[in-house]
DNA sequence: CCCGGAACGA
DNA sequence: TCGTTCCGGG
């Protein structure tokens, strides 16, 4: 399956693998958390707490226990549980929250992307303070770094069969668990998950997914360049249940009109089963950029086979005029235009097939079948380890820290400002010295790459933690401050500087070629230079790339850096540097790159009811199907 | 409690 | 090769 030819560069290998999703097989420490998060049962072991993706483990013991059950390791305690938790540090799956005892925060930017990229994670329902309504601009989430153009741009393998087949296989098979001693655990969860698909109505199923934040707004928030666009307000909570943000476009109608790029038709197409109300589809899309349909279609495609992997909030599925997702189950509905892009629908119609929800299942599946990520690149691990803690933070903490972390507060609905913003207002003072030293290191690092990403969740959180975590915590529960997306531009920039050659793309030009011309599309006029591929390069390509890099890139970079110089991370001065460039001249692009993935994005609203039911049943298949002992 | 190197297994 | 578990140290 992976092809080691690749260059690496998109994402994370776990990010996009198959293992790595939910339906897999084997299961992993990160998707069994979030199995156990999403469901009420379990709420007393382990929640979603404070700021998105934070989850605190109320039992450690119990979730060893579960984990060691569906590991079928018996001796699983814990200790080890920790372990492999903190494993995940360095993939950047999760980081830990410092100052809160059991309590980590995932980090879904990269998983995002790939598998899903809406996601929140925060508490459903459940989850006691944290679960409100965020706060203004929930600004956590942020897009993905690669965003779909990469992969679009990547497409090429996107269409490997060689992937989907091996993909699909495994998935069909999947299901069914090993274990035949399987603790309590499976079947609980298994039950619940039955009980949830059926017995609850969507919104349910998925509330417990999702973090009270919204996404969306980090979204807009990135993208401001469409100055038109404005998000402002973007979350809505329709839902009074569900915690999650909402929808984002919708509310603000105004907000949607804008349609996507000229170059598609906007005329949104029903075709999706679940395809909400035509008018709201779509969403944000700035009219500046236009991806190729096709792109689109995987990235959908992608998008939507992740949201149903990780059962995700029906919100999560986007909604792109022209282009239609396929859906899991259902195919009853319509079968649509399913062309070749298919989706993603895994596993869950494979292994579902014992109940055939809707009736004709089975035709539909077949269109579908699909592998859960079509992309296929993947950047590459970049793990670096991230040992000096000290040296680094005496070093780089300081201005970069700075930059990178910003609480900002809630500029996004107010600012917004069509650019980006940079550094909000952070609060240095808190942060620097704080953080300094110990946050420094991760800050520094990751805030690279990701703790901005990573802190976009919980922005405010990384701030604290170490000095208070009082306000964060739940008084507001969102705490959201503000996003500061800046980061990113920074990190981009960053990045950018380093690794420019790097890319991706392909080897060579060609690849980059690609992936720029897609770029180039969105673009608008006036803002990001669109400019020729070829041209562009030569500055456009650096900021672009940070954009889409930007996190992964920069860790990768600097890991890679790291990795072969030593391990030290410094390279402060240097982002520093790129930090500023960036900014000036990268913020409008930024936003215009990074704008167009928020158009994908965007949730639909409505209608996807339908569609999250199913993606619950599809999620509980999956989970079903865990164990292998 | 948390970290991370080293060993181990697939 | 990758992920998980063991284990000593902070």
């Amino acid at each position: 399956m992976k092809t080691p030819g690749d260059t690496g560069f998109a994402f994370p290998d776990w990010a996009y693998k198959p293992e790595s999703s939910p339906g897999s097989r084997q299961i992993q420490l990160w998707h069994f958390i979030l199995e156990l998060l999403r469901k009420e049962e379990y709420h007393d072991v382990i929640a979603w707490q404070g700021d998105y993706g934070e989850f605190v483990i109320k039992d450690p013991d119990e979730v060893a226990r579960l984990w060691g059950a569906r590991k079928c390791k018996p001796q699983m305690n814990y200790d080890k549980l920790s372990r492999a938790l903190r494993y995940y540090y360095n993939k950047r799956i999760l980081h830990k929250t410092k100052g809160k005892r059991f309590t980590y925060k995932f980090n879904f930017n990269k998983l995002v992307l790939v598998n899903y990229p809406f996601i929140d994670m925060g508490s459903g329902r459940g989850v006691p303070q944290s679960a409100p309504p965020v706060p203004s601009g929930g600004t956590h989430f942020r897009f993905p770094p690669s965003t779909p153009s990469e992969v679009l741009s990547s497409s090429e393998e996107l269409r490997s069969p060689g992937m989907f087949s091996s993909v699909a296989r495994r998935m069909a098979r999947g299901s069914v668990s090993d274990c035949s001693d399987g603790t309590s655990t499976n079947s609980e969860l298994e039950e619940a998950v039955g009980a949830d698909e059926r017995g609850v109505g969507p919104d349910r199923a998925y509330r417990g997914l999702l973090p009270p934040r919204l996404p969306h707004d980090s979204l807009f928030r990135i993208y401001p360049n469409t100055a038109g666009l404005a998000r402002p307000a973007p979350r809505v909570h329709p839902e009074p249940l569900s915690p999650f943000p909402v929808s984002p476009l919708p509310g603000p109608g105004g907000l949607l009109a804008p349609t996507l790029s000229p170059a598609l038709s906007m005329t949104p197409t029903p075709h999706l089963s679940y395809t909400p109300s035509p008018s709201l589809s779509s969403p944000m899309m700035g009219s500046h950029f236009s991806f190729n349909p096709e792109d689109m279609k995987h990235y959908l495609q992608a998008h939507t086979q992740s949201v149903y992997n990780y059962h995700l909030s029906p919100r999560a599925f986007l909604h792109y005029p022209n282009i239609v997702i396929p859906q899991p189950h259902r195919p009853t509905l319509e079968k649509p235009a399913v062309h070749h892009l298919h989706g993603p629908h895994h596993p869950l119609s494979h292994s579902l097939s014992q109940q055939p929800a809707g009736g004709g299942g089975g035709g539909g599946e077949e269109q579908h079948q699909q592998h859960p990520s079509p992309f296929k690149f993947k950047l590459q691990p970049p793990p670096l380890g991230r040992k000096q803690r000290e040296a680094g933070s005496s070093l780089a903490a300081p201005s970069s820290s700075q930059s990178s972390s910003f609480t900002g507060s809630g500029q996004i609905n107010n600012a917004v400002p069509p650019k980006i913003k940079v550094e909000p207002i952070s609060d240095i003072e808190s942060e620097e010295e704080v953080e300094v030293t110990d946050i420094s290191e991760e800050d520094e690092l990751h805030h690279n790459d990701e703790d901005d990403e990573g802190d976009i969740f919980t922005p405010t959180a990384r701030h604290h933690h170490q000095l208070n975590n009082h306000h964060r915590a739940n008084g507001n529960g969102s705490s959201i401050p503000a996003a500061p997306h800046s980061n990113l531009e920074d990190e981009d920039d960053e990045e950018v500087f380093k690794t420019p050659a790097t890319p991706p793309i392909g080897g060579g030009g060609s690849g980059g070629g690609l992936a720029f011309p897609l770029m180039g599309l969105k673009s608008e006029p006036g803002q990001a230079a669109p400019i020729s591929p070829g041209g562009t390069r030569c500055i456009p390509l650096k900021l672009r790339f940070k954009r889409r890099w930007s996190e992964d890139q920069k860790m990768e970079a600097d890991g890679e850096r790291d990795e072969a110089e030593d391990k030290k991370v410094r390279a402060e001065g240097e982002e520093e540097q790129a930090e500023e460039k960036g900014r000036g001249t990268g913020a409008v692009e930024n936003g215009g790159g990074r704008g167009v993935i928020l158009g994908l994005m965007l949730p639909p609203p409505p209608t996807q009811r339908r569609a999250s039911s199913e993606l619950q049943r599809a999620t509980a298949q999956l989970s079903l199907e865990n164990t292998g002992c």
